[in-house]
DNA sequence: ACCTATTTATAACT
DNA sequence: TAGTTATAAATAGGT
């Protein structure tokens, strides 16, 4: 394309030849820009002038584009020192799709290609599941009950007091009085949770506790099959 | 270029996108020829296909235009390869540990740091999946219903014809007589799901074809599925 | 997979 | 070295 065709052989002429490669050298990273983004497609594309000045176009990091490379053309690029970590992203991946099918299925997605026997024991965990949880927000509102009772009783208690403080005239009772605030927040059901450090001496003792949950590694969903005989 | 001008942004239409995609693969892998030969330079090229197909074009050792690279971009692709692979493993470990947490509440386990307000969703989600599971096992039994009514029908036809041979005088129908067992399970409405191997050439066509829900490998939550068998 | 109208890239020129 | 233009090449849409 041109004014003439060229035959596709070394320019000669210097002065053409470095003229033409930063026009082709442009259109080629253009292509490549178009190409991966028309189609979806992952390409890289270096390139060095015969002077050695580099060009370069990734659609995604080169190392991972080698990554794949290596693994489509088995060519292994360097060495096997990073053998192992690649296979680690792999297992771990593995294991994520697996948990991800499992995650699905409780949540009731998916579950056409399961037979009866498959579904069981899903619809057995679900329903374990179900019985936990409602326990658990159970407890939660038995607690909060016994708190607002409790809270009741004190601010009874507390106007009780500060009626007969009146009565008698005096007022040094400053400390306690702003209990007040938990009691009317507790009242109308919802967070009665402490939200700032200020008084975080007042927090109670189970929410200061909240495991961080760390350390849950790996290949551990195998665990708690055992809940399934609890089926028949 | 072409019948009509087509913006540069993702061919929404996957046939088009997919025909597009030798084309311009095809172009651009051209282009990389030419400019090395018309203008001496070193290029290397590699393009991925949305399905993962690769396609390369090196003018010279991938090795050498790696080394190349390093030195010109400054970029150690050695220790970058690394930092790449050590980040994508924490980062599939997290997204891990994520789903872990989520099963595990899912199954009713580890509730005791959450919040009421936490705990909302979770069982949402649950009664959610249990209705879908619900409904698919019911669907189930509903197919076996209606196949043991069809069966129970045939059978009633085979006895008839079979009352009739006999009554003729003839007598080699041994086979079909068993069938019997069958319509008996299922009529109590509770699993009839075949458990033994001895029969399987009685077994329902569709519970033969369980697929077997291979390649889930390693560290699989699905594996002893087998043991839910038990349960029947 | 092939065809061709049209767009795009670029060789030659300024 | 950058800009212009005639022409070759690439390719989008159609068969």
């Amino acid at each position: 394309m041109g004014r003439g065709k060229i035959e596709i052989k070394r320019i000669e002429n210097s002065t053409n030849r470095q003229v033409t490669y930063p026009k082709r050298k442009n259109g080629i990273l253009k292509k490549a820009r178009e190409i991966t983004v028309l189609c979806d497609a992952d390409v890289s594309l270096v390139i060095f002038s015969s002077t050695g000045k580099m060009n370069e176009y990734c659609s995604s990091p080169l190392i991972k584009q080698l990554d794949r490379y290596q693994k489509a053309s088995g060519n292994k690029l360097w060495d096997a020192k990073h053998e192992y970590l690649s296979a680690e992203v792999d297992r771990v991946k593995k294991e994520n799709d697996n948990m991800q099918i499992e995650l699905r299925h409780l949540k009731g997605e998916d579950l056409t290609p399961l037979n009866p026997r498959e579904l069981i024991p899903i619809e057995a965990a679900l329903e374990d599941g179900l019985v936990g949880v409602k326990a658990k927000i159970k407890e939660h509102r038995r607690a909060l009950e016994k708190k607002t009772r409790m809270l009741e009783e004190e601010n009874k208690r507390l106007i009780a007091k500060l009626q007969q403080v009146e009565i008698h005239g005096r007022g040094e009772m400053d400390t306690g009085a702003n209990n007040g605030y938990n009691n009317q927040k507790a009242a109308d059901g919802t967070r009665d949770y402490p939200s700032h450090n200020d008084n975080h001496h007042q927090v109670p003792f189970a929410f200061q506790m909240q495991p961080i949950q760390s350390n849950l590694t790996t290949a551990t969903t195998t665990t708690n099959n055992n809940k399934y005989q609890l089926l028949d």
